[in-house]
RNA sequence: GCGGGUGUAGUUCAAUGGUAGAAUGCCAGCCUUCCAAGCUGGUUACGUGGGUUCGAUUCCCAUCACCCGCUCCA
């Protein structure tokens, strides 16, 4: 199908049908922007996952794993500037109804940085200075308001200031925090990374577009240690492993673009960075951020919390504080991106405006990586031992209601890669017809050897 | 959060100031020997809370959610 006909309703409808993702809390009226992933969607999500760790940290002779705390001391966000940072001043025009960020306005027309101004000091500046709506012209504005983006919470049962903390709004600081207990019990020479995969909140202020924007998330982050210097090399390393690992699992290059920031663009910590966007249906949308932060953060919080975060190079007996290449990735967005590339409708026979639908993801990715068929129910008990052999090693399915056109149109609905039918010949010759998804090609397998096919077929 | 629109079975659509119909889906049974078949039966809805009214799914208000813009960046 052209990219043009997919819809962003016709996969959202997918998903809460067949059980990928529904609206969270439903039956009290909802909860703004938040998703549950069902039954078939945590089982993607949890592949998308697995095949990023085994990429990123069980076959990488660099990198080791981390799952560090969501809540942390809240001196971890003032260090790394979230705190004092994460907020955006900004102000409705009453006029046209646009929204804009202060600090933008007053750069792009007085040409003062306004950077580390108070709110109040923004304001005054915004009314003497007369600065514009870009939109309409009108210099009626809303008062400024700050939007921390991050969650506030609190530790222990009394709601004080004291136990104020955060929800972190990024996996990365967690890593940045135990560079050094990481780098003493591993053992690990410089350059090396450390990977988590794991949920982080933003209060942002306009989510949307199903699970691409949402304030509770997933990410995978990176964050790969090297010797100042050598920065730009490993950032162009990384870059690549990223792209591969994105084609490998089947993403289409045509609906990915790698975007290079301009220096101007560039984040305040950041010395180069490289957006991967993919074309959703409803446009190009950041998938992974591939930055080089220099020693930004490692710098912030030795600074701030008086402990040395130097690496101690045995080769060459220097001290330096590591560079840092952090390739983050949100999980939700390339498991979304993973699901816009895969969903095609085939039309099978155009007289009878007959289409199926089909999900083309990966096997490896696929919730279910088979589903066991028997041809007639009378065939059940002997396919069901089929179907509890595969079980012990592969999430398979099992379906004998209906027609076995229409249990393959439903397998195929839902991404599973092979059908497996048990039909009259089986007793006798001990196989079985396997009949692929994409292809709808039938091969006639035996069935001892059906854990060995699957093993080959969806491994990634 | 602001402005505009929307809200009836799982889905797509009807009707109505006197409590709702269809198609499809789903479930069960019969039938069926490899690509949405057929027959029979069954299941399921007026987003939520107020108000007006003898009575509201229908009118009004609020709220919640969704869609489109503003904003953002994993």
């Amino acid at each position: 199908m052209k990219n043009s006909e997919k819809t962003m309703e016709k996969i959202v409808a997918l998903c809460k049908n067949r059980g990928y993702v529904y609206a969270g809390s439903e039956i009290y009226g909802g909860l703004a922007n938040s998703w549950d992933y069902g039954p078939l969607g945590v089982e993607f999500k949890n592949n998308v996952k697995r095949a990023w760790w085994k990429k990123f940290v069980q076959e990488s002779p660099y990198n080791v794993g981390l799952d560090s705390a969501i809540l942390m001391n809240p001196q971890v966000w003032v260090a790394s500037g979230h705190v004092g940072g994460f907020s955006d001043p900004l102000m409705d025009c009453r006029d046209c109804k646009t929204r804009h960020r202060a600090d933008k306005l007053i750069e792009d027309q007085a040409g003062v940085s306004p950077e580390g101004w108070e709110f109040d000091r923004m304001q005054a500046f915004v009314k003497e200075h007369n600065i514009k709506c870009p939109d309409c012209g009108s210099q009626n504005f809303t008062d400024i308001r700050s939007f921390n983006l991050m969650f506030k919470t609190f530790q222990g049962v009394t709601e004080d200031a004291k136990s104020q903390l955060y929800l972190r709004p990024e996996t990365a600081q967690g890593i940045f925090v135990n560079f050094a207990n990481i780098q003493r019990t591993t053992r690990k020479k410089v350059p090396f990374g450390v990977a988590q995969i794991g949920k982080s909140f933003r209060n942002e202020i306009t989510p949307g577009n199903f699970i691409f924007r949402i304030r509770e998330f997933e990410q995978m982050e990176l964050e790969f240690f090297c010797k100042p210097g050598t920065d730009l090399e490993w950032f162009a390393y990384w870059r690549k492993f990223c792209h591969d690992w994105l084609l490998n699992l089947g993403l289409k290059d045509e609906n990915l673009r790698l975007r290079d920031h301009e220096p101007e663009e560039l984040s305040f910590y950041s010395k180069a960075t490289t957006d991967f966007e993919f074309l959703f249906p409803f446009g190009w949308g950041e998938l992974w951020g591939v930055a080089d932060r220099t020693d930004y953060d490692l710098t912030q919080h030795q600074n701030a919390s008086g402990k040395s975060l130097e690496y101690f190079d045995p080769e060459t007996n220097e001290r330096y504080l590591p560079y840092v290449v952090e390739p983050s990735l949100g999980a939700d967005r390339v498991a979304l991106a993973f699901l816009c590339d895969a969903y095609d409708e085939e039309v099978v026979d155009a007289q009878k405006n007959d289409t199926r639908v089909v999900l083309r993801l990966h096997p490896a990715l696929a919730p279910f990586k088979a589903c066991v068929l028997p041809l007639s129910k009378k065939l059940g008990e002997q396919a069901g031992k089929i179907y509890d052999t595969l079980r012990g090693r592969f999430m398979v399915d099992y379906d004998d209601a209906g027609s076995i056109g229409k249990r393959y149109r439903r397998q195929d609905e839902i991404g599973t890669p092979f059908c497996i039918t048990y039909d009259f010949d089986s007793e006798t010759d001990g196989c079985v017809t396997v009949r692929d998804r994409d292809s709808m090609a039938q091969e006639r397998i035996s069935i001892d050897s059906l854990l060995d096919f699957l093993e080959k077929k969806t491994a990634f």
